[in-house]
DNA sequence: CCAATGCATAATGTATACAATAAGCTGCGC
DNA sequence: GCGCAGCTTATTGTATACATTATGCATTGG
C-alpha cells in the first residue's frame, strides 16, 4: 500500500483499537480524511479493506460505523480461527523446516523470558508471540490460508484479549508453545492441530471470563 | 457497491471468469476503465476488491496481474473450503427454521429437475445450487463465516468446476443434498458436517480429474 | 395533530487533473 | 559488445471539483 493509503489506514484501524472512535459511531469520510492530513480517496481505500476486515460496517444506504461486536461474534470469530489455526498448525507439521523450527524455539525462549520476569513484559510477549504465530502460518505454505486468517488475527476483539491475559495464562501459553515444538519436531500433524486447537480455545475462555465480570483470576495491571 | 463500481468489478470479474483476461497478464487500470467504460477510481476499487478475492495479483511494484492459480492453491482452496461449509452445516443443523428447511427442500427439487432432464439444465443446476449452499450459510448464522466463504466460494477455479460436471456428478450432487436434508431433519449437526465436508471434497476430486487429463467419465458437452 | 411531500443540507460516488514513481530506451563510456 | 546513467514514457497514487444520493426538517394538506 502506498503512503497515504497506509497511513489512512493504520491511523483509523489505531484510532478504533484505542478506542477513539467507539464501536457503533458514524465516521465521514472527509473529518478522517483531516484526522489523517490526506485527501477522501486514499480514506476510501482504507475504509473499504477496513470494512472487508470487519473493523467497520456500512449501512445499507453506505454510512460507515465502527463495528460493535457480541460476544457471539467474538465466539464466531475463535471458532474459525481455532479451526484455521488447527489446519496451519497441521500442515506446519509435515512442512517446517530445520531452521524454521530453530526460529519458533528461539521465540518461545523470548516468551519464556518475558513471563518469567516479576513483572512479565507484556508488550514483548505478544510481540513474539505474533512472530511465533507467523513462523507457524509461513511454514504451513498457504497463501489462501495466510490471507483468510489475516481477516481474523487483526481484529479489535481478538487483540484487546492478550490486555487481559493474566501472569499464569501468559505461562501456560509459553508451555502450550512448547508442546507445540514437541509435536513439530516429531513431525506429528494430529498432534500440532490438537495443542493448537486447544491453544486457540483456552484465549476464548480467558478472554469471556476476563470480560463477563467473573474475573476468577486477578488482573495483571 | 455503487453503480460504476460494480460494474467495473462485474465486468473484469466477467473476463477473468471467461478468459479473456488470460492468468498472468498484466493489466492496466487506464484500459480497464476504457473498457468497461467508467473512471479509473471505482476501476480502483473494483481492482482492490478482486485483489483480496484473490483474482488479481500485485507485483511489488504495483502492477496489477491476472491470477495464475498451481493445483496446489485449487486444493487448498477446496481444503478451506470443505472446512468452513463443514462447519456451516453443523452450525445450520442446530439452528434452522422449518421454513429454511423447507426452501432447502425446493431448491434441491429444483435442482432434482435439472439433472434428470434427457440433456441436463447446467444453468439452472448452478443456480439453484448457489441458493442451497447460501440457504445453510444463512442458516449458520455467523456473519464472519460468511464473510470468509464468500472469498472462496466464488472464485474462478471453484466456479469453473461445474463446468466440468458429468451427469452422474450432477446427480450424486443431488443426492448428497438430500442426505444434508435429512441431517438438516434431524437436527443432527454431525452427520451435516460429515456429509458436507464429503460434498465439496468430492468437487475437488471431481476438478482434478477432469483437469489433469485423466477425465476417467465422459464429459456432457 | 399527523402524515406526506418537497426542499435544504450533508454525505458518498465519480471524473479528471496533476504528482510521484516505475519501466523502458537511448546513448555514452569502458 | 556490454553495462550503466540519465532521460523519456507509461502507470499508478493523490487531490479536488462536481454529480448523485440520502437525510432531516419544515411546511402544507388532511
Amino acid at each position: 500500500m502506498s503512503r497515504a493509503s497506509e497511513q489512512a489506514y493504520s491511523q483509523i484501524r489505531g484510532m478504533i483499537l484505542s478506542g477513539a472512535l467507539p464501536p457503533g459511531d458514524q465516521i465521514r469520510e472527509e473529518w478522517l480524511a483531516e484526522q489523517c492530513g490526506v485527501s477522501r480517496t486514499p480514506v476510501r481505500e482504507a475504509l473499504r479493506r477496513l470494512e472487508s476486515e470487519l473493523f467497520i460496517r456500512r449501512s445499507e444506504r453506505q454510512r460507515s460505523f465502527v463495528a460493535d461486536w457480541s460476544l457471539d461474534d467474538i465466539e464466531d470469530a475463535f471458532v474459525l480461527r481455532e479451526m484455521m489455526e488447527g489446519l496451519a498448525a497441521r500442515r506446519a507439521a509435515g512442512r517446517i523446516t530445520s531452521v524454521q523450527l530453530a526460529s519458533l524455539k528461539a521465540e518461545n525462549e523470548a516468551i519464556g523470558r518475558a513471563v518469567s520476569a516479576d513483572v512479565p513484559d507484556v508488550h514483548a510477549f505478544l510481540k513474539h508471540n505474533k512472530s511465533f504465530h507467523e513462523i507457524i502460518l509461513d511454514a504451513a505454505a498457504s497463501a489462501r490460508l495466510t490471507n483468510l486468517l489475516a481477516r481474523l488475527i487483526e481484529q479489535p476483539v481478538v487483540w484487546r484479549t492478550a490486555q487481559s491475559y493474566d501472569v499464569s495464562d501468559l505461562q501456560r501459553s509459553h508451555r502450550e508453545h512448547n508442546e507445540l515444538l514437541a509435536a513439530f519436531a516429531r513431525k506429528d500433524g494430529g498432534w500440532a492441530e490438537s495443542v493448537m486447537a486447544g491453544h486457540i480455545r483456552r484465549a476464548f475462555h480467558t478472554y469471556s471470563d476476563a470480560h463477563l465480570g467473573k474475573k476468577p483470576r486477578s488482573a495483571i495491571s
